[in-house]
DNA sequence: CACCGTTTCAGGACTGGCTG
DNA sequence: CAGCCAGTCCTGAAACGGTG
């Protein structure tokens, strides 16, 4: 059972559009099947009653709901006083995971194997957002005066400054929603895991051992490494690579080093190892890398 | 000739299953 | 939660070929 719905960012999910329902008693939710995007459902008034697949919700002021974009959704029960609920479709072009109840990440959808990635010169270190599929919110006044805001915007403009405030706001709904797991994430895994990385971001020009990490951290590097996977959905090597290729893009346009001067400089002995690296992250070569983005 | 890309392979790192 | 073991996978070094 789905209580997690993890994505990998960036990107971070970006609003679509959003509402405010007022049903009647004798309504119900809509049945939908696979609609392709996100809903989050937040109650304002009443109780509606929701089912994904083989589950069922009773959802009353102050609680969210987020049903997945390929499952089955329906109302199961009418309503029996006047509900009033906002529905906030949005959806990602990156990576997410719905994460059960035993606390299993299974995969649920990623960006085309093999696909040609979009190319930037720079990509910020990835990170995990967790939004919990079913909350009740603590501040559920606060999130309503956002979302009133936010539906305000979306029915006014859709065009030019009022799309970046959109997904400005639309951003802190999300950071509401994602709070009220903000416990776990201050849990001895996510703390060991934030270490790890401070660890590799103040040593990556060195020779980084997985054991010689274990003796900072005071942990078993095995430990470390499912701790990192855990928290940033990868090992301690494959940051710390990803780290020393964002630090060589620096060194690539902003001097005049050669190729072999720079991989020294981020950590690799190896020039040819770098270069291999670089073009598996990149899609293509330091030099192409190089060329590519001080034409620009 | 300097620099970059490809291939190969030993050893280190990671994963899954399990224990305390 | 934290660590151990066995099997598997991947990294990184080295050698060599290609290119401008």
């Amino acid at each position: 059972m789905t209580n997690v719905l993890n994505f990998r960012a960036p990107p971070l999910p970006f609003y679509i559009l959003g509402g405010l329902s007022d049903f009647a008693p004798g309504d119900r939710h809509l049945s939908r099947q696979g609609i392709g995007v996100f809903d989050l459902l937040i109650v304002r008034k009443g109780c509606l009653f929701v089912g994904e697949d083989e589950r069922r919700f009773a959802l009353t002021p102050g609680s969210a709901l987020l049903l997945r974009p390929d499952a089955y959704h329906y109302g199961y029960e009418d309503c029996r006083e006047r509900t009033e609920h906002y529905w906030i479709h949005f959806q990602t072009s990156g990576e997410w995971s719905a994460e059960d109840g035993a606390g299993t990440d299974a995969p649920v959808a990623s960006p085309e194997e093999g696909a040609p990635r979009m190319l930037h010169a720079f990509d910020p270190m990835p990170y995990r957002l967790q939004l919990p599929q079913f909350a009740t919110l603590p501040q559920a006044s606060h999130m309503y005066e956002l979302l009133d805001r936010l539906i305000a915007l979306n029915e006014t403009s859709y065009l030019g400054i009022t799309r970046w405030q959109i997904d400005a706001m639309f951003q802190q709904v999300l950071q509401q929603l994602a709070a009220t797991i903000r416990k776990q994430a201050s849990s001895p895994r996510a703390a060991c895991a934030q270490q790890a990385a401070m660890y590799l971001r103040r040593h990556y020009k060195e020779d980084v051992k997985a054991e010689q990490l274990g003796e900072q951290l005071r942990f078993h590097p095995i430990y470390i490494a499912r701790c990192m996977q855990a928290e940033f959905g990868c090992s301690p090597i494959e940051y710390l690579l990803r780290y020393r290729i964002e630090q060589a893009k620096l060194l690539l346009l902003r001097t005049d080093f050669t190729i072999a001067r720079i991989a020294e400089e981020v950590g690799f002995h190896q020039a040819a190892y770098f270069t291999s690296r670089f073009t598996k992250y990149e899609g293509l070569s330091p030099r192409q890398y190089r060329q590519r983005f001080l034409k620009e």
